[in-house]
DNA sequence: ATAGGGTTAG
């Protein structure tokens, strides 16, 4: 069993103390429950549990209903279930309790069953405290048809538009990605509160429309409302996937003014969005002027050395935070290994791995298992990492095969690809990058009737390909390119720009890397195609209207290709610039013609 | 009179 934190091991310390000279107070015990919620301590409820017992008759009282919570949400249900049956008097505070506990645990079965129990036998008492568990219970589990049930049920009991249960409807219908439903509801509401509104800026973010979430923040301060914490959290996050840096420092300044970068939640949020943005430094500089940093902001800062590709520095940040008494928890693991991952550290990955269950007592769980694949992956130790799949005690999940994948692909195995790549489509038979990503691995093999029958099984299926696009901001707005893209007004000079640009890296030397492209065709179709890429185009724009002391900045949605990648190096080289891409997995920084990564990703 | 997850950071 893990040891109680600190914090509340005190506390259990001081009210032991209270609680033998002090004659026993309910309110107390009740608050101590409270506290004890959201620790690890079930040692500490039973202590009360058995004081309780002693001195107090909890079946009627509420203690009862506060212990049943504290057990579920340490994982004890068998002895939560077994203390709500001794409750003789169960009101609907007791269900509700149980209800809420058990969809903290993640545990949509037991809280739908015991929601459904109290439906037969407390219909008229239900009231939104029961209702709103049960929802937030299927958005994570992602729980599409209970969820419509809910819905259902929220509309026939009358409460569909009370705010709180109507918040949690949109988002609920938010995080699966049912944009129509969630926008139908929040229109019904006669007065949409904060929270509704700080559900649509997120909302909009998670699906991929940032601008729908500043238009909604810009509705909401029309409409006479003040953003608080939670809003400027949800517009941070809308700017994470543009290249919007110039915006964010203006925000940021905003929020030093007023005085919000005494807040951890909001500037643990620019800590990572600045990483994100590729401004490594404005990160840690960030992280050093929080006063009192928690283990949230210092995992986000391990977090951007990761995916700068920092590893060392993010495991001498971890060292120097575990020795200050911080303790890790299972995202700090994660981030420590996705750096070690890709920054090709496998032996360290190895340790962590292991010291993170024997040492620290935390047990692997799926984003662990896909950080050591894609660390053992990288390095081209595919039978290493299958083993490793095979002997999991988890269910592989996406991302686990997902790395396994991605390692197949560099390293041309047809036959683990093969089994991957399945297991992905079988998981999520509409994410077009399986399908891609396959046909691939057999193209690349030279089996190009293989690679074709992928293709045709993903257009029956009717599964579209994500395109790529590249993001580069001037002039107070982002400039969107796709592959061969000559919609832009200045299309004519930027693609003179991009053929001059291709002549001169020739010139110099460059050997393009045609065998990325993935088709059936001789070698100058091959140069054509590669030379229409969306980030080649962007990067052209960049070098004809930034001045050369600035860096060029580039986002894409999906990851750069080895021929794109090649080339920039050489670019930074001989047009002497700083180059950041962005890719859909990870930051690449060229300068003097070699990149950040270390070409390993 | 009280108590019981609406949104938002790694």
């Amino acid at each position: 069993m893990r040891t109680p934190k600190k914090i509340y091991s005190s506390v259990f310390s001081e009210f032991s103390l209270q609680f033998h000279t002090i004659s026993c107070r309910e309110s107390l015990l009740t608050s101590l429950l409270f506290a004890l919620n959201s620790s690890h301590s079930v040692s500490c409820c039973r202590a009360i549990h058995a004081r309780v017992l002693k001195s107090l008759n909890y079946r009627d009282g509420f203690i009862g209903d506060q212990l049943v919570s504290s057990y579920i949400s340490l994982g004890f249900a068998d002895d939560a279930e077994k203390l709500f049956d001794e409750i003789p008097h169960r009101d609907l505070v007791s269900w509700n309790s149980l209800i809420s506990g058990f969809s903290k645990r993640g545990d949509l079965s037991k809280c739908m069953n015991v929601f459904l129990t109290l439906k037969s036998e407390f219909s008229l008492h239900m009231n939104e405290l029961t209702l709103i568990p049960v929802v937030s219970a299927c958005t994570s589990a992602k729980a599409r048809h209970e969820g419509q049930y809910l819905h259902g049920i929220a509309v026939k009991f009358g409460m569909k538009l009370e705010s709180k249960i109507a918040n949690s409807l949109i988002n609920m219908y938010g995080k699966f990605g049912c944009l129509d439903s969630a926008f139908r509801l929040f229109l019904e509401i006669p007065e949409p509160n904060l929270v509704s509104w700080n559900s649509m800026v997120a909302i909009c973010t998670q699906n991929g429309i940032p601008d729908g979430a500043f238009q909604h923040f810009n509705m909401m301060k029309h409409n006479g409302l003040l953003p608080d914490e939670a809003t400027i959290v949800a517009l941070l996050q809308a700017c994470e996937n543009l290249p919007v840096v110039k915006l964010v420092e203006t925000i940021h300044a905003v929020i030093f003014t007023c005085g919000l970068d005494e807040n951890v939640t909001i500037t643990t949020s620019l800590l990572i969005l600045y990483s994100k943005l590729g401004r490594l430094h404005a990160s840690h500089k960030v992280f050093t002027e929080i006063s009192k940093p928690d283990k949230v902001a210092w995992s986000a800062m391990i977090a951007a050395y990761a995916i700068h590709g920092h590893g060392e520095t993010a495991i001498e940040l971890f060292e120097r935070k575990v020795r200050q008494g911080m303790e890790p928890d299972h995202v700090t693991f994660t981030h420590l290994l996705s750096a070690c991952s890709h920054s090709g550290l496998v032996e360290e990955g190895r340790y962590y791995f292991h010291i993170m269950s024997n040492v620290f007592g935390i047990q692997p769980r799926l984003d662990h298992y896909s950080c050591m694949v894609d660390l053992l992956g990288r390095r081209g130790l595919l039978n290493d990492a299958y083993e490793l799949i095979k002997n999991m005690p988890l269910e592989p999940n996406a991302g686990v095969w997902g790395a396994l994948l991605g390692a197949c692909r560099v390293y041309r195995n047809i036959e683990l690809g093969k089994e991957a790549a399945e297991k992905m489509i079988a998981l999520d038979p509409l994410d077009s990058r399986n399908y891609i990503m396959l046909s691939n691995i057999y193209s690349a093999a030279g089996l190009w009737d293989d690679a074709s029958k992928v293709r045709a099984s993903m257009k029956a299926k009717g599964v579209i390909r994500t395109r790529g696009i590249s993001f580069i901001e001037h002039g107070k707005k982002i400039h969107r390119f796709v592959v061969d893209d000559y919609s832009h007004p200045d299309a004519n000079k930027i693609h003179e720009k991009l053929k001059e640009l291709v002549r001169k890296i020739h010139e110099a030397g460059f050997v393009p890397e045609t065998d990325s492209v993935l088709h059936n065709v001789d070698e100058e179709v091959k140069m054509g195609m590669i030379n229409k890429h969306s980030e080649k185009i962007a990067l052209a724009y960049g070098l004809l209207v930034t001045s050369s002391d600035e860096p060029i900045v580039i986002m894409k949605n999906l990851r750069i290709c080895r021929d794109c990648h090649s080339t920039v190096k050489f670019v930074s080289l001989i047009e002497k610039r700083a180059i950041i891409i962005r890719d859909s997995k990870r930051f690449h920084q060229f300068l003097d013609g070699s990149c950040s990564c270390g070409d390993y990703w």
